[in-house]
DNA sequence: TGCAGAACAGCACGCTCGTGCTTTTCTTGT
DNA sequence: ACAAGAAAAGCACGAGCGTGCTGTTCTGCA
């Protein structure tokens, strides 16, 4: 895609963009590279040559994926009017990440997955990213919030923190009735939740 | 333990309480008939021979699993003054289900992971078990919401259906925080956004 | 157009997995 | 106490895993 990209670079981001697609199925752990291989028609050490370890491709993986959503949810939503319109819209544009033809996921949000996968490993390298990535998330996420505060759509008493924490736990719930319960009402009771907490932060 | 149990029930017991034990860990997938005989000091084929295939352990841990949730959360909070009282007694003790020491999930709620483990595994037997217990505990769950509305806790225009996913998602919140993130405010947190949404539900 | 170096393939290694067979050891009822 | 049957062990299998080494093919600059 990118111009006057080298070979190596391309064949490397279709990896990972394959890998991203697998690892929201089978998560980080669960892809391999026979499976990536043999998706691509490559051969293993043709495709491992590229990472130095799984471990590696793990964390590449990772951040591709976050800048994918960084591109996809946070930035176009940061035109936007600060304050409730800027929050609406991100939300609006979270429940539906995972949905993109050109970077599709369809094993749903690969820092859902991510994040159980690693919730109770020690500390290590993947982890580490995974920690940091939902860390720094939230603070943008808290971020918004609390320009809601100073634009005065909000009480002044709100917790950004607690919201970004409360509205994470919403998508999680999205997650958890569209994914595994399959459930078509699931973005609309996220909708209503969201709504409700809306409510709540007004003045 | 429970008396009169033959010899093969109590090695086959302490099998599922090992298996649940690391399956919070590393999830249904990620348990081991080698992992499972070392932890408990057995051969691999004297342990398989309790069950027929690695399937059939992992369905009989979920419901193993069920079993002892149902015994440590839902039934105790049946005795508690239906409604709201009821409503709270469940969340507290939903909050710290995962902390009891005869039944430890050092990796945290084994229905959280299971749930995203199979979130998008095409249907199998495994999966299966892991949707109809979840719904069936949000209909539990649910019910108790009801009892709040006949009550006069709660309006009678609450949608029970709706605060059970809510309710939901604030737990897998609090998972989310407490054991990927580390945060000791999580439950506290947890605390706060039910406080919110109880507010709404009074008339 | 030629050649250096990048990109990739072939192949093999040690290991672990789930599973099944046969054999030994232990439980339990009489 | 002894025999019947349950419980557990021993052992082996085929497959797939991550990883490294060596050789081949291709790309891109001079």
């Amino acid at each position: 895609m990118t111009i006057s990209a080298t070979k190596g670079e391309q064949t490397r981001e279709a990896v990972l963009r394959e890998a991203l697609a697998q690892a929201s199925h089978v998560g980080l752990q669960g892809i391999t590279i026979g499976g990536l291989a043999e998706a691509l028609e490559m051969s293993k050490s043709g495709l491992y040559a590229h990472f130095r370890s799984k471990e590696q491709l793990q964390v590449d993986v990772l951040d591709f994926a976050g800048r994918v959503f960084i591109g996809r949810v946070l930035t176009p939503s940061l035109e936007q009017p600060r304050g409730e319109p800027r929050l609406r819209f991100l939300v609006e544009l979270w429940l539906g990440w995972d949905g993109y033809a050109d970077y599709a996921l369809p094993g749903g949000c690969i820092f859902v997955t991510a994040a159980r996968e690693f919730d109770d490993e020690p500390d290590g390298p993947v982890r580490d990213r995974v920690v940091s990535q939902q860390t720094g998330w939230l603070a943008s996420l808290a971020r918004v919030v609390a320009g809601g505060v100073t634009e005065g759509h909000f009480r002044a008493d709100v917790d950004p923190a607690q919201v970004a924490h409360d509205i994470n736990g919403m998508m999680l719930g999205y997650h958890f009735a569209a994914r595994l319960l399959r459930d078509r009402a699931a973005a609309n009771r996220t909708r209503t939740a969201f709504e409700r907490l809306l409510r709540d932060l007004r003045p």
